[in-house]
DNA sequence: CTGCTGATTGTTGTG
DNA sequence: CACAACAATCAGCAG
């Protein structure tokens, strides 16, 4: 049962005061990093195709490949962790 | 107590 | 200027 994918045109929830963002998932940090390495070996992928073939490349990684994301993506937690504890503490 | 959904993060290219 | 698939992630709320 998909979870309907509704993108950002979908209906907002009430943001909070201080809005502690996210956290960067480890596809994020995937991202930045073929960005470049995608678009040199597909010159003519747009963000179509970039977006597409960095997914399909992303799950066909094996956590040892994801494993530098993983640690940015828990590194950036831990951030996201930061701002929430200042949100909490801010907001309470 | 448990689960679900909404919101957010970053990329680039195009209407 | 905002959004489009892609994946992850999490916190708050409702039953």
């Amino acid at each position: 049962m998909p979870k309907v994918a509704k993108t950002k045109s979908g209906g907002r929830k009430k943001k909070d005061e201080n809005a502690p963002k996210r956290c960067l998932s480890a596809y994020m940090f995937f991202s930045q990093e073929y960005r470049g390495k995608v678009k040199k070996e597909n010159p003519a992928a747009t963000f179509g195709e970039l977006g597409k073939i960095l997914g399909e490349m992303w799950k066909s990684m094996t956590d040892e490949q994801k494993k530098p994301f993983n640690l940015k993506a828990e590194k950036d937690k831990k951030r996201y962790e930061t701002e929430k504890a200042n949100y909490q503490a801010t907001a309470a």
